[in-house]
RNA sequence: UCCCCGAUAGCUCAGUCGGUAGAGCAGGUGGCUGUUAACCACCCUGUCGAUGGUUCGAGUCCGUCUCGGGGAGCCA
């Protein structure tokens, strides 16, 4: 007897007897032929392995006439290239043993197509549709295809902290972390005493690893970090949520054109690999979310970024004729009208925004000859907008001390951060990668709670 | 947080001019078939999101609230 999984059975080639399956049943249809066919899906694999159960099984008429969608099987038989369309391979049932029942009275997933919002609101069953089975496998494979493109390069996982005691990483609100009972805080002088409070100060979930990832790559070269990021915004729209995941890469003697370098790399290996991995569920998608979703994907793997300067940018949109409900003025920020203008009606293609003006960016950009402009960038894809953000950083001691007193930040909360400059400064840079948004690119799905497990949103905390 | 739209059966939705509600799917029963979103017939299914108001009468009109969707802002 050999447990295998769906995926492998019907990738055999040749018929093999004592084969044990294990999953779950998605629909059965009976033959008055004396047996009944049950589709089994255990989430290998998009594709449902049929069951043919005879009505000599001893439990035919007391089980298997009684199974539903839902339930959980033990099946036990003899795997044989099938007879029927649909399927190369199928199971001759032996034995069949129901594992767990699934009342089709109260159990809310059918075999008909459900609506995401619907589905939202039962995330414990939704994995078994096919739409999330089919994420839950892509997101996976993408998330073995970030470590695999930065260990082929050399680049070190780094492990940055969840919970910080910078409350000025400057990337929006913060959740603040206590535990203090909220009823009876304790106060000195008008102020909770945060010295009594677990680490003796104001602390908050990571908004992002990026200033850690710096001490490291200021050591170890090139070194990306993967985990949870937090943001408290008030925002409900569907590219954002409350915890996401982010990849932060930051590269030791790396200028801005290195950067982007390597963003557009990662993202086309990215990419590829899903195409190469996953075919079954890219059609799938393809099929059923965005009918153009593939040709999207190989269109942006052959082709090359568009990297235009911020000021490039500007005159492109005011000369353009097109009417925007926000103006297009140099130093001020370029909505997502513009954004989307350049990407999806100009370039048809993801276009990389560089050397914006330092007023709408973080204080930690390294400063342009001009005094005017930062080495940022930003990677603008069609429907999603920023997926990437990312800069070379201020490496000279007095450039970054002097930005963070511009802009009324306490020096003294960064010490560190500016220690780095003081002792074997040397040019770095990196970049934030939202990982979800790019799942949403790579799978079609218009919103971003249905491509993480279990969303947060603002009053959403659910599972 | 702002603007627009929505909430009716387990699910997806229709509901005209204000007169106490309907379809498809799911579920149940029977039939049929190496079937595959199976098919055919019959049966069952409702706090019309909550609350206040207008009216003889509200799913329908008005106010407030809650939740959801689309867009915007913030950002990744």
């Amino acid at each position: 007897m050999r447990h295998i999984r769906v995926a492998q059975l019907l990738s055999l080639d040749k018929g093999e007897d004592n084969i044990i399956v294990m999953g779950w049943v998605r629909t059965r249809r009976d033959s008055k032929g004396g047996f009944s066919f049950i589709e089994v899906n255990d989430g290998s694999c998009l594709g449902n392995l049929q069951v043919i159960a005879d009505s000599t099984l001893p439990n035919y008429q007391d089980e298997i006439l009684k199974i539903q969608t839902g339930c959980s099987v033990k099946v036990t038989g003899k795997a044989v290239p099938s007879p029927g369309k649909g399927q190369k391979m199928e199971l001759q049932a032996k034995s069949l043993e129901v594992l767990g029942w699934a009342d089709p009275e109260t159990f809310p997933l059918q075999k008909k197509r459900h609506s995401f919002e619907f589905l939202r609101t039962i995330a414990h069953l939704r994995p078994r549709t096919n739409t999330f089975g089919a994420i839950a496998r892509v997101r996976n494979a993408m998330s073995i295809a970030i470590h695999k493109f930065f260990q082929e390069r050399g680049f070190l996982y780094i492990h940055t902290p969840i919970l910080t005691g910078s409350d000025c990483e400057g990337a929006g609100d913060m959740f603040r972390v206590t535990t203090f009972e909220l009823d009876k805080i304790p106060f000195k002088d008008g102020k909770p005493a945060f010295e009594q409070d677990f680490f003796g100060a104001p602390s908050h979930l990571t908004v992002s690893g990026q200033l850690e990832a710096e001490i490291y790559a200021l050591a170890m070269g090139d070194v990306y970090t993967f985990g949870p990021t937090f943001r408290a915004e008030n925002s409900n729209t569907s590219r954002h949520l409350a915890e996401f995941w982010m990849v932060e890469p930051e590269m030791a003697f790396c200028d801005l054109e290195g950067d982007i370098r390597t963003a557009t790399e990662f993202i086309k290996y990215i990419l590829k690999y899903v195409l190469e991995n996953c075919r079954e569920d890219m059609d799938f998608f393809n099929n059923f979310i965005d009918k153009t979703i593939i040709d999207t994907l190989e269109n942006i793997i052959s082709q090359d970024f568009r990297i235009l300067t911020y000021t490039e940018a500007i005159d492109i949109l005011t000369s353009s004729g097109e009417k925007f409900e926000y103006p297009v003025k140099w130093g001020s920020d370029l909505q997502a009208e513009h954004e989307r203008y350049l990407c999806e009606k100009r370039f048809h293609c993801p276009v990389v925004l560089i050397n914006y003006p330092k007023d709408i960016k973080a204080f930690y950009m390294k400063l342009n000859e001009d005094n005017k402009t930062v080495r940022a960038m930003d990677v603008l894809f069609p429907k999603i907008g920023e997926i990437i953000g990312g800069s070379q950083r201020e490496e000279s001691y007095e450039l970054l001390l002097s930005r963070i007193k511009e802009i009324g930040l306490n020096p003294d909360d960064y010490w560190w951060y500016l220690e780095l400059r003081k002792f074997g400064s040397a040019p770095h840079s990196g970049f934030g990668l939202g990982f979800e948004r790019l799942i949403q690119f790579v799978t079609g799905m218009a919103n971003i709670r249905d491509v993480i497990p279990f969303p947060r949103t603002p009053g959403n905390i659910s599972f």
